[in-house]
DNA sequence: TTCAAACTAAACATAC
DNA sequence: TGTATGTTTAGTTTGA
């Protein structure tokens, strides 16, 4: 076995133990949360005019779902808080990623980011709205997000290069032919090993305990207490409830938290280890649930468990596509060979297209001057306004977990209708 | 001590 | 021609 994947040793003992625990308070400190109340609340009588039915047709909690999920939603990336990912929409987290990193210690522009040069692959790719990025914007990206890079010896670029070519998670694409800026190609994550780098991702010394906020046990106890909460405005008795919630909402989401293969797929595309192939032992946990379609996006969506964020994901289906799956055919990089030059995506032109139709640098692709790359997240630096596409996408998938929580609901509110009508039938007699 | 993952350096080829 | 990019090989470091 080798080391933890993605971690570099010699930061695992800068781990700053402190930055967690205010990244955690700032967690439960965030915008609403207000299950957290409301479960502290005394149980409260049934009110006639708002029966569990009613709730379930009034669309407050979907507000408040909205407001729940935008504080579980990681950055657009739903990646980790921790992880520089989050902090990519926004700087209102102080604590949290490379800000967190950089932070009061001072340690990220002389020490090595936690994270191995995979994952700052990944992350930047994911960081871009197309998930496609060329090596020059992934250099930028890493520059802007860990300023170690700056002053480091230029080798680690070469790192980067080189992981792109070896490490079978990153798949190039070709650009369009007769484009400007042709030069080179852009990467992209293979879908298929999305789940590996997430779970690498949340082995990081930074991806807890604030990811295991928002974790599936995490969400599970949020959704739980707003459960309790509807189950103790209707007139059920205890019982009914806890069995209701037992049935409903804890396999409902329990189920998500099937933990991955531990084998991950950092392993290397060729000298990196020959033993390797697609990771079968994903595949089979695809094959098991028929509905855990690859969804690059979802896999965010509780910054824990990959396949359990896939599985949960997958039932939002109004976020089951990313922009990659969206614009790309995926060709495993085993079928390479083709002397045409077609490997890895086929693109089908809106990703060249939109990356040199750009010149608002809205996809993130847009060459940047010095210093250039804007970092979205930067403390103390302008915030682009976000592209209508990602915000058209980031409502996508808003709308998608909103509705897989509707499901959720929904079946809860038919099973409390159930149990009310049996309950009712119980006292009649 | 062994092994595998990750990192680093370097050489080379290719495209712009 | 110089630079950026991509590939490949080899060696080193590190932790389990």
């Amino acid at each position: 076995m080798g080391p933890v994947i993605g971690m570099t040793p010699d930061k695992r003992a800068e781990t700053p133990g402190a930055e967690k625990v205010a990244g955690l308070s700032q967690i439960y400190k965030m915008g609403s949360l207000p299950e957290a109340g409301d479960a502290a609340r005394p149980k409260a009588t049934l009110v006639g005019s708002e029966s569990a039915d009613d709730e379930l047709t009034n669309l407050n909690w979907l507000h408040e779902s909205s407001n729940l999920l935008t504080n579980l939603r990681l950055g657009s990336e739903g990646l980790p808080m921790v992880s520089p990912l989050y902090d990519i929409e926004g700087d209102e987290m102080p604590s949290f990623g490379p800000a967190c990193y950089q932070n009061p210690e001072k340690k990220s522009a002389t020490s090595k980011p936690p994270y191995s040069f995979s994952l700052l692959i990944y992350m930047a790719i994911e960081h871009s709205p197309n998930k496609c990025l060329p090596v020059k914007e992934i250099y930028s990206w890493i520059l802007d997000r860990f300023p170690y890079f700056a002053t480091a010896p230029t080798g680690w670029k070469n790192s980067v290069r080189h992981n792109l070519s070896l490490n079978k998670c990153f798949q190039k694409v070709e650009r369009s032919h007769g484009k400007v800026n042709g030069k080179g190609s852009l990467w992209c994550v293979d879908p298929e090993y999305k789940p590996n780098l997430m779970q690498a991702l949340k082995k990081q010394p930074f991806s807890s305990p604030q990811s295991a906020a928002l974790s599936p046990h995490y969400l599970s106890s949020v959704l739980k207490q707003r459960q309790v909460q509807t189950l103790q405005e209707s007139d059920i008795d205890a019982a009914t409830a806890m069995i209701l919630l037992n049935t409903s909402i804890e396999q409902e989401i329990l189920e998500c938290e099937k933990p991955l293969p531990l084998k991950t797929s950092l392993q290397k595309k060729r000298s990196y280890g020959s033993a390797f192939s697609a990771p079968s032992a994903v595949r089979l946990q695809e094959s098991q649930s028929p509905t855990a379609s690859v969804d690059p996006k979802a896999d965010h969506n509780y910054s824990a468990n990959s396949v359990a964020a896939q599985r949960c994901a997958s039932r939002a289906s109004m976020s089951s596509l990313s922009s990659v799956d969206e614009v790309y055919e995926f060709i495993p990089k085993s079928s390479h060979g083709g002397s045409d030059g077609s490997e890895g995506f086929h693109s089908e032109e809106e990703t060249d297209a939109e990356y040199e139709e750009d010149p608002l640098g809205d996809s993130g692709y847009a060459p940047q001057p010095h210093g250039d790359s804007t970092p979205k997240g930067q403390p103390g630096q302008k915030i682009p306004k976000p592209s209508c596409q990602e915000i058209d996408e980031e409502l996508k998938e808003a709308a998608g977990s909103l509705l897989h929580l509707a499901g959720i609901r929904t079946c809860l509110g038919s099973l409390i209708s159930t149990a009310k009508a049996q309950s009712q039938k119980h006292r009649e007699k």
